[in-house]
DNA sequence: ATAAAATTCAACTGTTTGGTTGAAACAAAA
DNA sequence: TTTTGTTTCAACCAAACAGTTGAATTTTAT
C-alpha cells in the first residue's frame, strides 16, 4: 500500500503521458504505455479502469499546466515590454521541458472540443482580463499603436508555439540537426521581442 | 469502363481525404471513408490496396497543395509589402477551402518524419531563394531591420496559420461562434500586414 | 449481342487491441 | 500470524478493424 502504491501509479501516469502526447489517443496503445512505464499491462487497469480513463486524467493534467503559464505571466502587473520577454523566457524553458505538450493539446483539442469546453470551464481558465486592460492603457497613452487585444495575444501566443508545433517543418526545411534547432530557438527569443513590439510600435515609457 | 471508374476513383480519393484531415490515419475508419463516398467498403480495396496506400496518396496530395501556396508567392518578384499582403490573401482563401489542412500536414508529419523528409525532397519543396535574397537587399537598402531571413519566414507562416491550427483554442477563449470566428480572421488579415511590416521595420520604396 | 470492366453487397477471415481473469509471489500492516 | 493490498504473468475473451471473397447486377466498350 504505502510508497510502492504511489511509485507505480505514477509511473503508470508518467509513461502515458508520454505515449499519449508522442502518438495521440487514436495512435497510442496501452501495451506502449505498459512497455513504457516498465510494468505489466494488468496494471494499468489495475489503477485506471479503462484507457479513456487514463487518457482523461493525463489530458487534464496537461491542459492545466499548459495554459496557466502564458495567462499567469500575462495577467501580471509589469509594464509590457518586460511581460513580453519574461513570457517568452517563461514559456520557451516550459516548452523546452515539454516540448510536444502544445501539439498535443492542439490535436486532442480539435478531435474532442466539448471535453475541451468542459475542462476549461471546470478549470476556470481564461485569459487574463489585465492583459486586455493594460493593452487599451498603453493604446491611450499614446505608446502604442491601436490593435484588437485579442489579435495580439493570439499572434504571440502563435509566434512562440509555432516552431514547438511544426518543428519537424522548421528541421527539414531549413535542413537544421537538433542542435541548430536548439540555437534556431535561442535565437528566436531576442527576434520575437523585438518583432512583436516593434509590430505594435510600443514605445515604452521613458 | 470511362467514366464511372474516374467518378468513383476520385470520390474516393476525395473522401479519404476529408476523413483523414479530420481525424488523421490512426483515427480514420475504413469503413468511415466508404460511408463519406457513399460507396461499399470493398471499392476502397478494388482502386487503393490497403489504408496505407490510400493515406500516403492523400498525404502526397495535401502536401503537394499546401507549400506551394506559400512558396510560389514568397518567391515571386513584386516588392515585399505586395508579396505580404497578395501572400495573406492568397493563403487565407487558401485556407477558408482547406481548413484542417495545417493542421493534418503538421501532425502526420510528426508521427512519420521519415515519409514527410521523402516526399519533400521528391518534390523538391524548399523555400525560395529569391525570398531570402529580396531580405538581405532590402536590409542592405535600409528599408528594415535587420532580420534573421529564416525567423520572419516562420513568424509569417506562424501567424497565418496559428488560428487555422488552434482555432477550437481561439473560438473557446473568446467565445466565438462560427460566424465571429470567421470576422476574427478577416480582421486578422489587415492587422498582420501592419503587424509584420512594423515588425521589421519596413520603410517601403518611395 | 457480346465481352469486359465496374459496382454492390453480405458474409467472411485474420489480426490488433482493449480489457479480464486467476493463480502465484510478495510486501506491509494489523 | 493473519490479513490486506500490490505486483507479475500468461492466458484468455470480445470487440473493432483491415482486408478478402464470390456471386450477382449494372455499365461501358467493341
Amino acid at each position: 500500500m504505502s510508497e510502492n502504491k504511489q511509485d507505480t501509479e505514477e509511473q503508470i501516469f508518467e509513461a502515458a503521458s508520454r505515449v499519449f502526447q508522442r502518438k495521440g489517443y487514436a495512435g497510442a496503445r496501452m501495451q506502449e504505455i505498459a512497455d513504457e512505464a516498465d510494468i505489466n499491462k494488468s496494471m494499468l487497469h489495475y489503477y485506471y479502469r479503462s484507457k479513456d480513463k487514463l487518457f482523461q486524467k493525463v489530458y487534464q493534467r496537461e491542459v492545466s499546466r499548459f495554459f496557466p503559464v502564458i495567462f499567469k505571466v500575462l495577467g501580471s502587473e509589469r509594464p509590457l515590454d518586460e511581460k513580453l520577454e519574461h513570457l517568452i523566457d517563461t514559456y520557451y524553458a516550459f516548452l523546452d521541458e515539454n516540448p510536444r505538450i502544445a501539439q498535443f493539446i492542439i490535436h486532442e483539442m480539435s478531435q474532442h472540443p466539448e471535453r475541451f469546453r468542459k475542462f476549461i470551464r471546470e478549470k476556470g481558465i481564461q485569459p487574463p482580463e489585465r492583459f486586455s486592460r493594460q493593452i487599451s492603457e498603453e493604446i491611450d497613452r499614446g505608446r502604442m499603436k491601436k490593435v484588437d487585444p485579442r489579435q495580439l495575444l493570439i499572434s504571440i501566443v502563435g509566434l512562440i508555439l509555432f516552431p514547438f508545433v511544426a518543428r519537424t517543418m522548421v528541421e527539414l526545411l531549413f535542413d537544421l540537426d537538433e542542435e541548430q534547432f536548439l540555437d534556431f530557438l535561442n535565437e528566436r527569443k531576442a527576434f520575437l521581442v523585438d518583432f512583436i513590439l516593434n509590430g505594435i510600435n510600443y514605445k515604452g515609457h521613458e
